[in-house]
DNA sequence: TTGAAAGCGCTAACAG
DNA sequence: CTGTTAGCGCTTTCAA
């Protein structure tokens, strides 16, 4: 390994003017700087990150805490955050956390012991008070933590109330909600959306908790279609538990849309790769990912920040598990 | 943040002291292992692991460098890895190369002054030469980029085979294999083993370019539909592939099974979500993750090997886009 | 058993 | 403009 000792010599300098020239900082001759240039191109220097980020506390490393990478959408959203991290130079480690809170715990505090600049939490888990003491710069991304942490997330609630008013206005008489987790915000927000919408249509409604999984999902509308055979509406609170949802569906031998309408939520790229594809709410995705991303990457530089709660607005997505209401009139 | 040092003066011992406890390593006193454990309890003391890593020139992590996290399968394999690697405290990294050569490049080059101990390929477009002056423990994993590098892959031309061979079974005559990107072995593979299989069959057959994308596949299988409409059997080179010949057919109004049979390759948890169903070649993913990190570990370890070559075995998995050859006797 | 001290590779005072 | 030197926090000789 060729250090700036190397270089130095090589050069016939001191190793504080290579270090200089690396870092472009204070003053060089020109002839110097040539010659330290030369040198670093003949031994084919790198410097030493880990060197680096012992001296400087700062590894240009922002880390993203994923709690399942084996859902599609953490994916699309790790691609967002990825990509304007690497805008701005720094690298983003992805951290799968399994939905498993001692994962969590470890990656953060892993994360921190590696000197990361800053942390993106896309996990609710953990405490406000566990995550604000690891004491390195975070925000928290499409999960709430607390409102003492920077936040994006998608304007879940009028979300939920746009797929509601959808199947409605596309026919249906009798809706069924499948929540995401208890206790999680955004699933919260989408089932309240949901709940005033019917309300307020008076639609006969019920709510069947999905969580996020597939499989999960399935039993679930399963077990309400066995109860409420007339339901012909599904609002999922995400694009998986959709699936989950059509399968029921199919199994049950009823067809969709024509028996009972989906809904989806997310907007990930799976729901067009159903049969048939799936209507959904699109979350902006790469927004919110990048927004993110810049958000945490003017708290690490110390930039003054514009709000610290970002609500992206979502978009009604309108594919073939739904009909429009045209088509029923 | 609280040092070697201040542990070292609060148990009122040196800090190489400090440091045997921490490491378990040379003489120390049941009295001052007793102080220097109760001084690091008391001042919540950490090592910095940056610190070690300088030094050691070993951080405890593997990199994993995938080529498309949205691809599902790799989020897959990841699971796997990490298992493994956090089983014998190694810690992995997650990269994103997104089919990019530089950002592969880039990894590889980041990884490696990061100290990490070893590095996952999943990627092949780097040459061996490339790779192999990095410098690092490597094994390649689901692709394959030379034969000095220890390889885990499933055994692709005998899972096509499978695949092809039920198609036949099932009684189609005309088949079409969208196969995945020319030039990646574990693709080639497969087109081997399809190739192999119709040609003993004397069956009808065509070939198809997918590579690994839902939207290329969907395409192709519609121009293959259209010039050949007595195509009654696909066989895709992924799940994913598989899917857009679905939803391809679909479109076209033909029906799956009924029409046109789809068998399908990965043995993802997606082919489940799909309605019908897709029948697939399952490759042991966890298994080929754990192998990989195992053998990787080991190397790392120098510990022996027993082997260079692993290549795993897959199995058929007959579910609803396929019809048992009973059935249509 | 223990501690002093050198050094992993780099940066930044500070003095020239 | 440039070099010397003291660390960043940790590990490991080496001598006591």
């Amino acid at each position: 390994m060729t250090t700036i000792r190397d270089v130095a010599k090589h050069a016939q300098v001191s190793v504080a003017t290579v270090s200089r020239v690396l870092n472009q900082k204070g003053y060089v001759s020109k002839q110097a700087e040539e010659a330290v240039l030369a040198a670093i191109k003949e031994l084919d220097f790198r410097p030493n990150a880990v060197a680096r980020t012992l001296y400087n506390k700062s590894s240009r490393m922002i880390g993203l805490i994923l709690p399942d990478i084996t859902n599609p959408f953490f994916p699309e959203l790790a691609r967002a955050v990825e990509d304007i991290a690497l805008t701005y130079g720094y690298t983003v480690v992805l951290c799968n956390a399994d939905e498993d809170i001692k994962k969590e715990r470890n990656y953060l505090e892993a994360l921190k012991q590696k000197y990361v600049d800053g942390i993106i939490l896309t996990t609710n888990q953990l405490s406000f008070a566990e995550v604000d003491k690891v004491g390195v710069p975070m925000v928290a991304l499409d999960r709430i933590i607390g409102d003492q942490i920077p936040t994006v997330v998608s304007a879940n609630k009028e979300g939920a109330e746009m797929a509601t008013t959808h199947l409605i206005e596309s026919g249906c008489k009798f809706i069924a909600h499948l929540r995401g987790p208890k206790g999680l915000a955004t699933a919260d927000d989408r089932l309240h959306g949901f709940r005033k919408v019917v309300e307020k249509a008076g639609v006969a409604s019920i709510v069947g908790e999905a969580d996020f999984y597939f499989e999960k999902s399935e039993q679930v509308t399963r077990d309400l279609l066995e109860q409420h055979p007339s339901i012909d509406g599904i609002f999922a609170s995400s694009d998986v538990t959709a699936a989950g949802a059509m399968k029921a569906v199919n199994r049950m031998g009823k067809r969709v849309p024509e028996d009972i309408q989906i809904i989806g939520y997310d907007g990930i790229p799976f729901g067009e790769m159903l049969v048939p594809s799936l209507t959904t709410i699109a979350q902006p995705i790469y927004e919110m990912g990048a927004t993110a991303a810049r958000l945490l990457i003017k708290l690490i530089e110390k930039k003054p920040i514009e709000g610290s709660y970002f609500e992206l607005s979502t978009n009604l997505i309108v594919r073939e598990t739904t009909k429009r209401k045209e088509e029923i009139e």
